[in-house]
DNA sequence: AGAGTTACATACCGACGGTATGTATGACAT
DNA sequence: ATGTCATACATACCGTCGGTATGTAACTCT
């Protein structure tokens, strides 16, 4: 079998695309129901060769992750800032339910990796893309009087968790709702916790 | 090895001591990290044992589910009905976060159960016990129009997918906020859908 | 040209889900 | 009393999977 040349230019190209078949697998057909060898046969390797880039499974899940939060923290961040957090945030809102919606087929459900990589270190992960960019736009509201006086991390975990709760429906729903609903809904959940 | 008496009684029994203690398992040391072997020996069996009452894994999982619903359902229906829809549904839903907040040691966290058990078998489930009795109470609030126009199975899915939201953050949180705390930020989510 | 590092492949282990089969026990019909 | 049959398990085994240890070809550097 000819062996790729080791320079580290390949290396993290092999990396890059095993990522990306990993993470197309776990969005497939899970975390569970995705094996190493899978993963390597789809790129054409040996389970060793994965081991080689990864100490674990769940470092690949870890790996895929980091990367699925940074597309959809890339799509958020692009949401421009206003001088009205109000709309801003219903804003980001509306865009984190349009990428899922629309991206929804690639990408893992949250309660997997939330229960395949613990709560902490999901969250440890995602306090540095989405959850970040939310936590700010939650912060400019509660700075700004917008809010009732909640306690920060009440308000950034259900805010999110609303979210998440949304995609999840959104993307295993019937039609029995458009994503129009569900925005509205949301944004009425917002308009609760108005000042 | 002596065999316990063949008779439906002592058959009954062991299923529910199996039942209970796999479920005590599950919650400590979740779905994955239970192994049917380690079952079997809690009640001092062998897995040939376990594949007798069960036929998969997976079926041992939703036979806990179901006993852990019907323990919620029964705290959650005890909640008496007056002829304020809007109050008893907060009522309601405090008696649900009461219940998970006490007992969360012992209940399987909802992510986990949803993960292995996919969406559909546990709405499937769960719509015969606590998702029965909330939709119950959101339909009093619809037909008496306390509330905007949302699609029906939106307001179902999505009270209840925040009040499980909430019972895992409140399951997994630090000491950031209080139980209080975070039945008010519901009451207010419910208040911002109000007609 | 030899030594060391890189980028894999190969072979193997233990744990686990699941299955097939054996077997002691009691119920029941004769 | 005895044979038959279903029950309630135990035992033994298989395939898969996560993980590890080791081998090895290719390239780099001296």
């Amino acid at each position: 079998m000819p062996v790729k040349s080791p320079s580290p230019k390949f290396a993290e190209e092999t990396r890059d695309t095993l990522i990306q078949e990993a993470l197309e697998l776990f969005a497939r057909h899970g975390y569970a129901g995705t094996s190493i060898d899978r993963i390597a046969e789809k790129v054409n390797m040996t389970k060793g060769a994965v081991y080689y880039y990864f100490s674990s499974k769940k470092e690949v899940l870890i790996a895929c992750y980091q990367r699925q939060a940074q597309w959809v923290a890339e799509a958020v961040g692009a949401v421009p800032e206003t001088d009205n957090p109000w709309d801003d945030t219903l804003r980001l809102c509306d865009t984190f339910l349009d990428f899922v919606v629309s991206n929804g087929r690639h990408t893992m459900p949250l309660q997997e990796v939330i229960t395949f990589l613990g709560w902490e270190t999901w969250r440890d992960i995602d306090s540095s893309y989405t959850m970040g960019t939310l936590a700010h736009t939650i912060s400019r509201l509660q700075d700004g009087g917008w809010l009732k006086p909640y306690p920060r991390n009440l308000l950034n975990s259900m805010i999110y968790g609303v979210l998440v709760e949304a995609a999840i429906n959104l993307a295993s729903s019937p039609d029995d709702y458009t994503l129009q609903d569900m925005k509205t809904l949301v944004a009425d959940f917002l308009g609760g916790m108005r000042a």
